[in-house]
DNA sequence: CGGTTTTGACCAGCGC
DNA sequence: GCGCTGGTCAAAACCG
């Protein structure tokens, strides 16, 4: 493939969580104890247990990391920004660039907004490692409005992917694709995030988000008026799966990742790893790191009473995806300006009658092996490269590869 | 062996 | 109807 649009081969790798490890950080090995799975009916969710209740939860610490790196800004509430209408109670805002335009920082894409006040607390409870990757690819995936909850005032439990209570919150807001073209009116979900692999500097490498979910790129295709490609992957994780998504950057920020869910996942999470045998070259020779295509089990697992939500992109979600369908035309600067009570209504996710907690909690034990080992030992590993960047860090608990490649020369076709 | 990515070809929706 | 464009298919090659 040309290189002109980047390669989205890294994207992949990243999808599955492929961690590519570079000689640079070893892989760690998985000294994390698997997390015993609470099921505590006083425990409205806890599907990480105790184990990570003393960690540092990488993600967040990533996130912190991001927020700090200028991607985001600070949006207070005393800020006069561009946010006139708009008190962002302290979420964080993409921040604003050039012109001033919102657009420019992910035009009509998403944005993702971190309650920058409780990213990071060490002494936090919520310090659940396993949460933070799981959190976004909830949010992600299955979160008709992409919204997350973190208690913090939780003891134990940290993430609520149900909203209703919690002050703090990191939250990913979907927004609707507003694409020119839609080949079917399907409802879809669209997640816009940092992009690692350009603060990593790296010159072509395109990165995706792992959701988790097990995803096959199955097309690339160059995309008019965006100088990077994007990437379409469908869900590999059950037969007769329709979920899809795509990958790309975005145009007006090639510092953004713009992923498209299409169609719902018609299965539980992934339970089994079938779907890897080969799998991952994302991965490639290092074992620590094969989560990547690898359907790492959910993340909230058992979650709570309330089962599984359903990660399914969007046709799940029906009301709002639809409604964000129809609102796309209206929807860019809203972005910045709506306010979170509608934008962000709390997410109730749907529930999975079949998912019963035992099974969940198997899934969480899945999830041991490879991604949330893996989260873990990225996430926590203590003597990081000082090479590490945060947006490295963020990549790899994200499950991007946004370091060196093991395939880029495989690629050269 | 069973999974993956790559990539050219094909199909289908949309605007003119 | 035609062309453009995006989305999907499928063969080939690769990987563990």
């Amino acid at each position: 493939m040309d290189n002109y649009q980047g390669d989205l081969t890294d994207v992949v790798r990243g999808i599955g969580g492929g961690h590519v490890l570079s000689p640079e950080r070893p892989s760690p090995p998985n000294i994390w104890p698997l997390p015993q799975p609470s099921v505590s009916s006083d425990l409205p969710i806890n599907p990480f247990g105790d184990p990570f209740v003393s960690m540092t939860d990488p993600l967040l610490q990533e996130l912190n990391a991001v927020t700090n790196s200028g991607y985001f800004s600070a949006a207070d509430s005393s800020s006069s920004n561009n946010n006139n209408n708009n008190n962002n109670n302290g979420l964080l805002v993409p921040k604003v660039v050039g012109d001033g335009h919102i657009k420019s920082q992910c035009s009509v894409f998403p944005r993702i907004r971190i309650s920058h006040s409780n990213i990071i607390h060490d002494s936090s409870p919520c310090n659940s490692p396993a949460m933070s990757a799981h959190v976004f690819a909830a949010a992600a995936a299955a979160s008709p409005k992409g919204v997350i909850n973190v208690d913090t005032n939780s003891p134990r439990n940290c993430l609520l992917i149900d909203g209703n209570t919690f002050s703090s919150q990191i939250q990913i807001s979907s927004l609707p694709n507003l694409g020119p073209k839609r080949r079917k009116s399907q409802a879809k979900k669209v997640v816009c995030i940092p992009a690692p692999a350009a603060l990593n500097s790296r010159s072509n490498g395109e990165v995706v988000p792992s959701d988790l979910w097990a995803w096959r790129k199955y097309g690339q295709k160059p995309i008019k008026g965006s100088p990077f490609p994007r990437g379409y992957y469908r869900c590999s994780s059950s037969k007769g799966c329709s979920a899809r998504k795509q990958v790309e950057r975005s145009r007006t920020d090639p510092n953004m990742l713009v992923i498209t869910y299409t169609s719902e996942h018609n299965h539980p999470w992934p339970i089994q790893r079938n779907a890897l045998a080969g799998s991952t070259r994302s991965s490639s020779s290092n074992p620590n790191t094969s989560i990547s295509s690898t359907a790492t089990a959910p993340p909230n697992g058992p979650s709570n009473n309330n089962h599984l939500p359903s990660y399914a992109s969007p046709s799940h979600l029906s009301a709002s995806a639809v409604k964000d369908e129809q609102r796309e035309g209206d929807m860019e600067l809203e972005n910045v300006e709506d306010n979170d009570d509608n934008q962000f209504a709390p997410y109730r996710p749907e529930l999975h009658d079949q998912h019963q907690p035992n099974e969940l909690f198997a899934d969480l034990e899945e999830l041991e092996g490879d991604s949330l080992s893996m989260l873990l030992s990225q996430g926590c590993a203590g003597d990081r490269n000082n090479k590490t960047t945060a947006s490295d860090g963020i990549s790899d608990f994200f499950g991007w590869s946004g370091g060196n490649n093991s395939n880029g020369d495989r690629d050269a076709r």
